[in-house]
DNA sequence: CCAAAAGTGTTCGTACTACACCCATGC
DNA sequence: GCATGGGTGTAGTACGAACACTTTTGG
């Protein structure tokens, strides 16, 4: 499989990542599910936003790359990353052939804040982005389907939020992302009894009317169950 | 994002594809879940058993260049064929830095005997390998594991099948790959609820009990979600 | 008739849903 | 006290697991 080096001429390699966080909205309660785009500066798609992303290099590791990028392009570090997909179409860019190992990562409110805007890095709504370059619409909607998708059966929903909350800042994360409200009481105790948080003995006051618990993410459960790519990191 | 080429220089881009199919065990009336392999016969690895595979070429997309392949060293055409994970481990080939787009396929039983087995191409139980070149035994255990995960949520058992098939027929394949025996009546009311299949008026006769039932794959129902990449094939 | 696999019915337990209700705080 | 969200109880329903039972063929 590995003969002398020339084989994949002309096709070049690309490391992109699709950024989720929360983002409160003013005037509103409810945060919004957001991602930072920057504005390509140089054609092709010159002055299109896209994905923020680079060229692969060769003596660091796919996760490496994205994980650096999202850091020097954003100044953020995320809770959470995982590879998307590699698109691969023959056409995706007008100026010759390029795959796009794309990541998708999440980050933490606190983190979100640290991604200041400039004229040419902005957030924008993960439900209503304008034309992007080149398939990156396709590439976000996949994106979130996948994260709508794995809401559902994993933990992810933590990878949103600090160190302790409240169940209600956790159901919050749920319903922003899913866009659809759910019943506090139910939410309770499927989340309870699923082992995945631990209660603290620390309540939040302040609040005009009973002080809610803080709980902790378990450290022992993962995220989601990746099979044997666990712990890899590739 | 694109620039001027030569930036990926020193990073070769290959594409690999594991092959599942149900063989029949002689000796044993239960199928055996296996996977063909091929013999490298360069290095590095010179003489290890590899995933069938080759390199990306500039004017194919990355499942033509899997479908291709797959065809080329084993005569097979697969039902199912999915984009399964980008490897691209610094170390993961001692010749250089090689990213591997890996793919999985499913093919019936009727495809797995054009297979024919040769001093360089064999097939092997899927869970009992030989160490492989490269990190191949890992993506194996990682294509495994998604098949299994998958085959709980999904209808691809029936891509290793063909037009018609027995409701048994369809639960051992359910048996064979999950390693573990299922209720026959509760197995048919949930799959005959599900509307992927669809009767159809003929049975199978000639065995000595009562003649079982063929059902048709519903070809109006997917085999899988796959979101916004559906119908897309990239 | 008997054996064997196809196919049906019934019961039980669990888990999710909807919604009524009580609790603790600030004002 | 009242308003507000935190938190508990409970009945209804849906679905899967377990398993008894009936049906249809070949011999």
């Amino acid at each position: 499989m590995v003969g002398h080096p020339g084989h994949t001429n002309g096709i070049e390699l690309a490391v992109s990542t699709v950024i989720f966080a929360l983002r409160p909205r003013e005037g509103f309660d409810s945060s919004l599910l957001s991602l930072p785009l920057v504005r390509r500066t140089r054609g092709p798609f010159k002055g299109r936003w896209a994905l923020p992303g680079g060229w692969a290099s060769p003596d660091e590791s796919l996760v490496a790359t994205a994980s650096r990028n999202l850091l020097e392009t954003t100044g953020m570090k995320s809770t959470y990353l995982e590879q998307l997909y590699a698109f691969g179409d023959i056409a995706r860019s007008p100026t010759g052939r390029v795959v796009s190992i794309v990541y998708w990562a999440l980050v933490r409110p606190e983190q979100a804040v640290e991604a200041e805007e400039s004229e040419n890095v902005q957030w924008f709504p993960a439900d209503d982005l304008p034309e992007l370059a080149f398939d990156h619409n396709l590439i976000v909607e996949y994106a979130l389907w996948r994260l709508r998708t794995k809401m559902e059966y994993s933990r992810i929903a933590l990878a949103f939020l600090g160190e302790t909350f409240t169940l209600t800042e956790l159901r919050h994360v749920y319903e922003a992302v899913l866009q659809k409200s759910l019943d506090p009481a139910n939410f309770r105790r499927q989340v309870e009894s699923s082992k995945a948080i631990v209660r603290t003995d620390d309540h939040v006051t302040g609040g005009r009317h009973r002080p809610p618990r803080l709980y902790r993410y378990n450290a022992s459960v993962e995220l989601t169950d990746s099979g044997p790519l666990s712990h890899h990191q590739i």
